[in-house]
RNA sequence: GCCAGGAUAGUCUAGUCGGCGAGGCGACGGCCUGCAGAGCCGUUUUACAUGGGUUCAAGUCCCAUUCCUGGCUCCA
């Protein structure tokens, strides 16, 4: 039984999509004014694998993802680098995809553009007004949020207890808005501005207008799950629930509200403002992308991360073994010819038939747990320990107990959307997999002749390639060298 | 001020619709080893912010308090 924690009630509830098998989830995307931050590598990486897991359990997902390509910081960058908003706006969604993909972040059903949909937009803003919903003061239309009577629902408030003593809200601007927290539907257009027209004359859409709109274009008016970062609970999300509430008459526009929790840099809010972000760009020059994924999805996704060495450091130790295991268990075939001429086969032991069962029925109670991958993970080990502490001697092992746990570690592993190359291995890979397997039978045979120089050339010659050999007591594993 | 989340051994991270004390890292010791690297084992046990309360039983539930983080303003 899956459960998920919903910002909206503050609980965690038995999910159960609207329609039987079909998930509709919708995730805010990036503006793409700059590079991805791990921020957003977190976010990505958090709904990416809830997405797998959600896929693992039966339900087809219909993933809808946005790129906001029109606002402010679109515009302001665009003028300080001296390019068109749409020239910048490819630039970053090309480099969103380069970023992401390395990361096993699977794209989205679909990817759309604020940009590409302001005739829903304009379509959207239109009810709202006519509805009374919004009002429109010289061009410039604002949602009212006094009208929309569950305003704050979601962020834990009411317009009620809007009461602000300690400073924040005084330096607020309201302007010509009615409320303070009514926010701009339609932007009136300002001179050196991308602008489109409309009933109410040139201008630009607002930020919160083209998340509902998407959702309902793309997946109608009421969704199962919308995701995104804990900083977008107020006012995006807040605001999307009223805009769209308020057009559809239909509630709840969003079923479940999902958040994930911050990066911190050395326990500090990693943000754009404070200046101490790092890009994924930056994180992939310095570690193999396989270790960000690991590292992301090694803390549950509503916790809050620290991101520093340290914890990269440790990352790598636990990731290791995994590979460690992985590489024994690809090799078993080989290690087992190399030793034996012929083969053994024996039956499945009751005491490595259990445990499976048990990191099986561990790992999906822990997913089931409002998708816990910190606990999954620790499943994943408890395999991966038991492997490695018996690997020594070959023998232990059943055959078929290494073709299952192998199968377990993949499947699972591909959840978290990691060891793919191990599940997937192009045709290149193989043929390198085939020669080496000859080289490590070589080089088991000089050994075993004690012919140390060549064994130690073979050795050395294969780890000039980027790959490293590790003896144990009957046998050798070669393993990738890890490569940013 | 309001809202949300948190405080668990040297450190990081689980567990929180109650029922004998979790795991990783680090440290120390050992085993294995032609070399190298790695691996394995053991030790590091009055751990649950504080004060009350409920209970046969509380890290877990209730009340109060302290401190921390985030949000209330563009931000994943």
């Amino acid at each position: 039984m899956l459960k998920v924690y919903n910002t909206l009630t503050k609980k965690k509830e038995k999910f159960k999509p609207i329609e039987d098998k079909i998930v509709k989830m919708y995730v805010c995307g990036p503006t793409v004014y700059d590079y991805c931050h791990i921020g957003h590598a977190r976010s990505l990486i958090s709904f990416d694998t809830i997405r797998r897991y959600l896929e693992f359990k039966g339900y087809k997902v219909i993933y809808v993802q946005n790129f906001t390509d029109i606002d402010d910081k679109m515009i302001n960058r665009a003028k300080e680098e001296n390019v068109a908003v749409h020239e910048l706006a490819e630039k970053f969604i090309d480099a969103y995809f380069e970023d992401t993909h390395p990361l096993n972040i699977r794209k989205a059903v679909y990817h759309p553009r604020a940009t590409a949909i302001i005739p829903d937009m304009i379509d959207v803003i239109n009810v709202l007004l006519e509805k009374g919903y919004a009002y429109n003061i010289d061009g410039n239309i604002y949602f009212d949020t006094t009208k929309y009577d569950e305003y704050g629902k979601l962020a834990g408030f009411t317009l009620k207890d809007d009461n602000y003593s300690k400073g924040t809200m005084c330096k607020i601007y309201i302007g010509e808005k009615r409320h303070k927290k009514d926010f701009a539907l339609w932007k009136k257009k300002k001179e050196g501005e991308p602008s489109w027209k409309s009933p109410w004359g040139e201008g630009r859409p607002g930020w919160h207008i083209e998340c509902s709109t998407m959702c309902m274009k793309y997946l109608g008016e009421n969704i199962d799950i919308h995701g995104g970062g804990q900083d977008l609970i107020f006012p995006h999300h807040q605001n999307e629930i009223a805009q769209s509430e308020a057009y559809s008459g239909k509630k709840p526009f969003v079923k479940y509200w999902l958040h994930n929790g911050f990066v911190n840099i050395d326990s500090e809010k990693m943000s754009k403002s404070l200046g101490n972000f790092i890009t994924i760009r930056d994180a992939l020059k310095k570690y193999p992308p396989e270790l960000l994924r690991f590292l992301l999805v090694s803390v549950h996704y509503r916790n809050p991360i620290n991101f520093n060495e340290d914890q990269v450091r440790v990352a790598k130790r636990t990731l290791d073994k995994f590979y460690l295991t992985l590489d024994f268990l690809n090799q078993y075939q080989n290690i087992i010819t190399n030793i034996n001429d012929k083969e053994i086969v024996l039956p499945i032991k009751k005491e490595e038939k259990e445990l499976l069962d048990k990191i099986e029925k561990d790992f999906i109670i822990a997913m089931d747990n409002d998708f816990n991958t910190h606990n999954a993970m620790i499943a994943l080990l408890e395999l991966v320990k038991f492997i490695n502490k018996n690997m020594a001697n070959i023998t232990f092992f059943s055959k078929e107990f290494i073709g299952k746990a192998n199968k377990l570690i993949l499947d699972f592993g591909e959840i978290l959307g990691l060891f793919l190359t191990y599940k997937y291995p192009t045709k290149e890979d193989k043929k390198i997999f085939e020669l080496l397997s000859i080289l490590m039978e070589i080089r088991y045979q000089a050994r075993n002749e004690k012919n140390y120089k060549l064994a130690d050339k073979i050795r050395d010659k294969i780890k000039e390639i980027g790959f490293i050999i590790k003896d144990f007591k009957n046998f050798s594993i070669f393993q990738k060298i890890l490569e940013n």
